[in-house]
DNA sequence: TATTTTTTTTAGACTTGTCTAAATTAATTA
DNA sequence: TAATTAATTTAGACAAGTCTAAAAAAAATA
């Protein structure tokens, strides 16, 4: 139907206007790994098509089968994703790059019948939200583990950064997702957190509360 | 690691050379849906890239290393579909224009995985042997139902012919996969075969009998 | 063996997606 | 507001893979 690379661009379009309510050439680029002028071709082809509206200098938006499109890869990938995790027995930091290709599969009836295989999954193992096959999907309200007050609890639910080395970490001092967690201490210093949950304490960064998503 | 394209072009081969023992430019053309023009070019590249053995006007054969990659298509090809069918409850008539997307997509650890969920099969749904994560194959030595005997007995273990209409028309009159049957009767006047398994006779014509793979 | 037919290759062109370098427009700063 | 900087677009080129039409080589036939 599409191409691999229409289908990526208008992924990374979804993911910049949900993140940063813009899609600017610059950040394309940056998010598909081209260059501007590249980006600026594809802007064309894909404005051509009806996938996107855009005016030169003026950044895009989706149209609503451009973004029917985007959120269809992007249930595939998170699909595929749990799959990987939950029947293949990969760990959450190894499945990015795999999903990266088994999203561009084409038939919907394949993503339906796997999705069915799996119990209909709500969430991909980052905690993401899957979208159902008529795009619809569970946004769950969610805050950064940075804004949580002294003595706040809440569950971690998803995280911001999805780099293997993150995702390592948070395996190895057993910060993942489902645990409630408390905050027990705000240091004057350097404002880095001490976490409780039912068994042991964690003191993390600011860099990794920033990026553990938590649903209070 | 190669592209879809000359991943395909492989593989075409690898059939090719399986079945006529030679692999023609127009050969390659008719297998890959492209024409004789465009199969030169690639066959220069693939020669390039010390994957099959090639001099002008005399066909061509693969090296080692382009019959291994054509061995992984082939396995990821079968090993898919097995999956679609065993585990998404897809019929056999169905998978192979997902396989055909499927087997490129590239991680090997992928594939290892998928074989060992799945318990190692030996065979994909069409009977076609399944070549192992070190690309040996259990290469049964079948025979065409054409060449059977009068009151000769087999199993069916494959099929020649992949079409969905001639899955479909197995599928219908119950000559699936596994069956034993004899041959009753040779009819005089078009040659046409009785089978029969312990429940019901089958009358096959000459050509659906050829495409029947039977281990004797 | 000479001629005809078939197969294969070459020549030249097109599409998709990419790039660098240069030009243009927009945004920032003085 | 004018000058500078940053973002974006245009121009021109390239690689991969495809095509049609024409030329060349091989195979079949008379
Ligand atoms: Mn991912
Ligand atoms: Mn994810
Ligand atoms: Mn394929
Ligand atoms: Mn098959």
């Amino acid at each position: 139907m599409h191409s691999f690379t229409e289908e990526n661009y208008l992924k990374a379009i979804f993911h910049l206007l949900l993140k940063t309510q813009s899609a600017t050439t610059n950040e394309i680029a940056a998010a598909t790994g081209t260059k501007a002028a590249s980006v600026t071709d594809m802007l064309k082809k894909l404005a051509e098509k009806k996938l996107i509206n855009y005016a030169r200098y003026q950044g895009v938006t989706l149209t609503d089968s451009g973004e029917r499109i985007a959120v269809g890869i992007v249930r595939k990938h998170r699909l595929w994703e749990h799959f990987l995790v939950d029947k293949l027995k990969f760990k959450w930091d190894e499945v990015h790059e795999m999903a990266e290709e088994l999203e561009h599969i084409s038939s919907t009836e394949l993503i339906n019948r796997l999705d069915e295989f799996m119990g209909r999954p709500q969430f991909d193992p980052h905690g993401d939200p899957i979208p159902d096959c008529n795009g619809r999907m569970n946004n769950q309200h969610l805050q950064s583990a940075l804004h949580l007050k002294k003595d706040q609890t809440g569950k971690i639910a998803a995280v911001a950064d999805h780099s293997p080395a993150f995702l390592q970490y948070l395996e190895k001092t057993q910060l993942t997702i489902g645990q409630t967690i408390t905050v027990t201490e705000l240091t004057d210093y350097d404002m880095a957190l001490v976490l409780n949950n039912s068994q042991n304490e964690f003191n993390i960064s600011r860099e990794v509360a920033k990026n553990l998503l938590i649903l209070v």
